[in-house]
Formats: structure tokens, C-alpha cells, sequence
DNA sequence: GTTATTATTGATAATAGTTATCGTTCTTGG
DNA sequence: CCAAGAACGATAACTATTATCAATAATAAC
């Protein structure tokens, strides 16, 4: 059903290429820099259709959406309020918790996200590292 | 430290009557209909003003922001992707694996959000109605 | 209790992220 | 080859939010 352009080839290649949680204005960037010219409504385009195709997957972080592979297992995230990192986790225990609590509701899950935020175990270190400098 | 004007009062009381989950937007509907006639940016300022006070709390939903009453204990969200709802929960069970996970990858956990998606209850009673016409 | 200082307000301009418009280009089937 | 539809790029428009700035209100200093 949906076409894949030599654009939305190149938006694909550039996110499976990489575990990064990309959002529009930076995966514009890198494409530029990779040498592919592409407008950047053509990318918004680009990522709602590959997104809709269940090619890539997306995911609201603040005010802005991030896509990453969609060829990885279901994942949560932790999201690093210091250095804006992004790591992945998994917890069979917390799913199986939700599809709980949604059937207690009599609500049809079909999807979650779960946002942990703090900081991360980098950003713990080079603050200490700081504070003893 | 935060000074509670006339106009930061009247937003701190619409949002404490009520269980909703208060977009800027709807707000300052909300606040024009009971008579206020509040600037949009300061409402803004408020909203921003009144939670870093913890007056209220805030979350991300999809693009916007929305604020809800502080004064009760944390939960979590069920969204009803037909209507817009919003139910709320909480279950301790997810809330220590949380914890845990974050322990494990060394993460120093200052928050989370948990959103659940799907349908409610009204939502799937109604579809079934409308079905058997 | 006037004056100086500081914070807040409202109108509006500006910004960020995203979507819509529109004329042009690229496919693809007949 | 050519018509129909999809996708493209440039850019205008839109939504949510923040910044600017002059006017006003509250607070503190004398």
C-alpha cells in the first residue's frame, strides 16, 4: 500500500541504521549531512506513512515526537533529564501489571508508554566528579 | 516565595473544583465562561508559576500539556483514544518494579509517566449499540 | 505616606513543531 | 505514449507555547 521513495527509503535506512530516538529536525540533519536532500514536509510525510506501515514506530517525548526502529521487541524507556539520553528496558511484570489494571477498568488496552525520568548513571558520575573537583 | 494574584487564585480554583485534566486552551474557556477575563499568557505564566509551587501537577499528553489538582496521591492514566477520557489509577505492584528496573540500571528515578491507551468502557458499550443497529 | 523597586498583567509578536496547500514531478497501468 | 494518482518541495498556515514590553499593582524604603 504504501510507496517507498528513494525519500522515505533513505528516512528508513537512516533510523534502522541506529538505536536513536529520532525526531523530525534532527533526523532532517542527518540526512542533509548524509547528502540526502529532502524537504522537510516530505520527512514529516514521510515518517506518519512509514509510521502508519509499521515500519518505524513513534513516540511522544515532551512536546515533540520521536521515532526509532520498529524492528525491535516491545521496550519502555528511561529518560535522562541531564544529558536528554534515552534508555530502554523491559519488564515482563509491569505488562502484565497494565493488561491488569486494564481489564479491572473494562478498558481495551492497545498500547502504553511507560516514561521513567531522572538521571542517568553517566550524568550520576560526572556530577559527583564535579563536586569533588 | 510564589504570590497567589486574583488571577492565579482563580485558575488554582477551577482546577482544584474540578477532576479534569486541564489543557491552557480549555482553561481559559473555562475561566471566561465563570466571568474571568484573564490574558492567554498569563494563564500560561500561571499554570507554569502555580506548579512549580506544586500547587498543581502537570503531564504530557500527546502534544499538550494538561494540569490536574496536586492535592491528591499519585496515580497513573487510562486514555480513551474515541473520547478523549481520561481514568486514572494506581497500582503499587507497577510502581516497585519501577523502581526496581531503575535500581538496576543504576538510574536515579525523580519521576515517571505512565499512560495506558485504548478504549473505555463507555466507548466499547457505545461501539456495540451502534454495531447492532 | 510618598517614592523607589519589583513582580505581574495583558496585548501581541515571536518561536517551535507540525500540517495543509499547491503547482510540479514521478510512477504506473492502459 | 498518455492519463490518473501519489509523492515531492517550497512555503503558508496552524497550534501550542514563550518572549517582549509598556502599563499597572503590590512591596519595601525612607
Amino acid at each position: 500500500m504504501i510507496k517507498l521513495t528513494a525519500q522515505r527509503q533513505a528516512i528508513l535506512d537512516m533510523i534502522n541504521q541506529s538505536n536513536q530516538h529520532w525526531d523530525a529536525e534532527i533526523l532532517a540533519r542527518a540526512l542533509s549531512d548524509a547528502g540526502h536532500s529532502i524537504g522537510i514536509a516530505t520527512i514529516y510525510r514521510g515518517l506518519t506513512a512509514l509510521e502508519q506501515a509499521g515500519l518505524i514506530q513513534a513516540m511522544h517525548l515532551g512536546d515533540k515526537k520521536r521515532y526509532e526502529r520498529s524492528d525491535k521487541a516491545h521496550h519502555d524507556h528511561l529518560v535522562c533529564g541531564s544529558c536528554g539520553s534515552i534508555e530502554e528496558f523491559f519488564d515482563e511484570q509491569i505488562e502484565q501489571r497494565q493488561r491488569h489494571v486494564a481489564s479491572q477498568y473494562h478498558f481495551q488496552m492497545n498500547g502504553h508508554q511507560l516514561l521513567i525520568f531522572g538521571i542517568c548513571q553517566q550524568c550520576l558520575k560526572l556530577s559527583v566528579k564535579g563536586e569533588q573537583s
